[in-house]
DNA sequence: CCAAAAGTGTTGGTTTTACACCCATGG
DNA sequence: CCATGGGTGTAAAACCAACACTTTTGG
């Protein structure tokens, strides 16, 4: 398994990569995934998952195949994050990362990848000091991901297309991490018409059965001022 | 399975380069900086200025080195917006542009940069059909602009030092594209406590002097939810 | 009938919007 | 004394935050 990387200083070449942010919500808990590098430089450490560009691929292809050679998902969603780019971010030589964040709607089987260690799950409360600049990137994931919590209906790719208000409610609080109260939540929610009911009931619930709901539109709304979400 | 190592023979070299979208307020108008292309490909259209990262030149002082090449402004705002890196976005092969936008508080001098067949500040509302991908990096650094002018403090960039709360407001007022009331509009930026007033006034006008005022902080400030500007 | 989560309204405080007149100065 | 932009308050409407009980089901 051992694979012999050779350490070529390339002072003249400047290479680009794709890192992924990939959040899931498991456990009623925030989770991005890790690996672990088996390889130097920062060999051990944990790192986020990621690769170099090919020369005729997009940027987001790249996010997606290196998404894919951790996790089975096909349907996620991906936004550009940032670029980060400075000169002595990797000791291997200049590379510049194109970060993007994912968003997966349920735990996905992970595979094992080639240059990893180890994969893991971690609670964003919990992430260790990482490789590189990642611990960097990670928090500005995660930043930009509460923002756009607020201020669109990104909420709909963390659920499967229908849900029940308390889990949609239970999204919020587990990203802002607080309470929010129930009938406020259903108020607001309901007022912004970006969701509507469906004719079904989630059954086999030893409680009185939940409607269940589904989002409007699949595509990226971005509310207004007024219509922001606490 | 994925030990797909690209071995490939490469047929070109990926290349990263920074473009710049640099706004300022000319006449009450909002205006970019374009350059004219004096060279294939695209010789003769407009385009914005931008130009090649050096090896060990992080990203931003490129950008800042490129807003140099055009204009002597030092002190001047700059952000990272987007980075495009469709494999089709520039005929000549593979160049990733990392785009950054800049806000000068005053019409600068242009000096005339070698590449250049000519430079001049565009009305947003007029921009031409642009060189590469141009057009829809300059829609999206709008589209950043308006919303950054919305929940952080930013319109500073665009003042000097001292400043009058119509001159304030005329910036909120011709980057979103409509009138405000001035009543609301100095209520509610006096709430904020983003600015305090100076103990002098401009003098020399036909009419009532204005008190000046200054922002309180020079840093990057959002504000929340209920504090948004319109 | 018990446990569990679903579902539902009202009120008081705060924020927003719309709107018109007097003030201080230079010329 | 005229022209010009500077400066100021109020009331009605919309919105937000806090708060508790009844309903429906499975077991």
């Amino acid at each position: 398994m051992k694979k012999r990387k050779k350490i070529i200083h390339q002072p003249e070449k400047l290479q680009i990569a794709v890192d992924i942010v990939i959040f899931t919500i498991i456990d009623d808990k925030l989770k991005i995934l890790l690996i672990q590098r088996a390889t130097k430089p920062f060999k051990g450490k944990w790192a986020l998952p990621g690769g170099h560009v090919d020369i005729n691929e997009s940027l987001e292809k790249a996010a997606k195949r290196e998404l894919q050679e951790e996790t089975n998902v096909k349907k996620v969603y991906l936004e550009q994050l940032y670029t980060f780019g400075d000169p002595s971010r990797d000791p291997r030589g200049r590379v510049i990362s194109v970060t993007y964040f994912a968003l997966l709607n349920k735990k996905p089987a992970i595979k094992s990848a080639s240059d990893a260690a180890d994969v893991r799950w971690f609670n964003v409360k919990e992430i260790p000091s990482l490789a590189f600049d990642h611990n960097k990137i990670v928090s500005y994931a995660l930043k930009r991901l509460r923002w756009k919590l607020e201020y669109t209906n990104i909420a709909q790719r963390f659920l499967p297309r229908y849900f029940t208000l308390t889990e949609l409610q239970r999204v919020y609080e587990i990203i802002f991490g607080k309470k929010i109260d129930k009938r406020n939540f259903r108020k607001k929610i309901l007022s912004l018409n970006l969701i509507r009911p469906s004719r079904r009931k989630r059954k086999m619930v030893a409680h009185r059965p939940p409607r269940l709901w589904q989002f409007v539109s699949s595509k990226n709304v971005i509310l207004t001022k007024r219509e922001l979400i606490f």
